[in-house]
DNA sequence: AACCAGGAGAGAG
DNA sequence: CTCTCTCATGGT
């Protein structure tokens, strides 16, 4: 069907410019990544809040919190376990390397390399903390955009590998320092694509993909 | 009341 | 490499 650059540019037009990703410091967008994994991200503002009141938006901060309290600030997000240790163990990683603007300094693939290395940054959040927080060209890949592709027929499977889609977007928009901005944009357009507008079933007609658009697998009847 | 949300790790095959 | 299980809360 269309390209990778088109459904950008539909993307674009419709919903217009969204400023991602929603936070005040490039710390808080790495905690944000780290809870959101798997979890709406609802539960992760009510996280991000009390980490706020409790002054841990820091990884000082947080690498001196003891765990109980760590658990208990963001247990909304759900995984609170998990992701305490998560925290910890990536405020860690960024106190031993002298912080962001120092990281920022080094190449993508190394960062990428260095970030996939800690215990529970995966690829998504790795790529999310390369390109929201580092400034780097590095595109996200997330359930919805698997989904999309899927449905707009740019994949034949959903179940497609992280890496092959990536490269997919990144033979198309190469990962240059003029392309950050529509990096952060796409990733930004398609999950408020997916999670708020593409569920209005009855409103397809406003879909900006239209025709190009499945939803579960059937073929939006709409008429473009 | 099952199902899902801006995943990742560990283990098995 | 791909599959499966686990981790946990809050909204439909």
């Amino acid at each position: 069907m269309s390209s990778v650059i088109e459904v950008y540019n539909k993307l674009l037009k419709f919903y217009g410019k969204q400023n991602w990703w929603p936070a005040e410091t490039p710390f808080e967008v790495c905690v944000g990544a780290i809870l959101t994994q798997n979890t709406s991200w609802k539960n992760v503002e009510k996280a991000l809040e009390n980490l706020k009141e409790l002054k841990l938006l820091s990884p000082e901060a947080i690498l001196k919190a003891d765990k109980e309290t760590l658990e208990t600030a963001i247990r909304p997000a759900g995984f609170f376990r998990q992701k305490a240790s998560y925290l910890k163990s990536f405020s860690d990683f960024l106190m031993e390397e002298g912080g962001f603007e120092k990281l920022k300094r080094e190449r993508t693939q190394t960062l990428r390399k260095k970030l996939l290395s800690i215990k529970g940054i995966g690829r998504e959040t790795a790529d999310s903390i390369l390109l929201y927080a580092l400034e780097k060209p590095s595109f996200v890949v997330d359930a919805y955009t698997k989904r999309l592709f899927y449905r707009i027929g740019i994949t034949d499977s959903e179940s497609i590998s992280y890496e092959y889609l990536k490269s997919l977007v990144e033979g198309q928009i190469p990962p240059l320092e003029e392309n950050i901005e529509i990096y952060k944009e796409f990733h930004a357009l398609i999950v408020v694509h997916c999670k708020e507008k593409c569920r209005r079933k009855p409103k397809c007609q406003e879909c900006p993909l239209r025709k190009d658009c499945l939803y579960d697998r059937i073929k939006c009847t709409a008429s473009p």
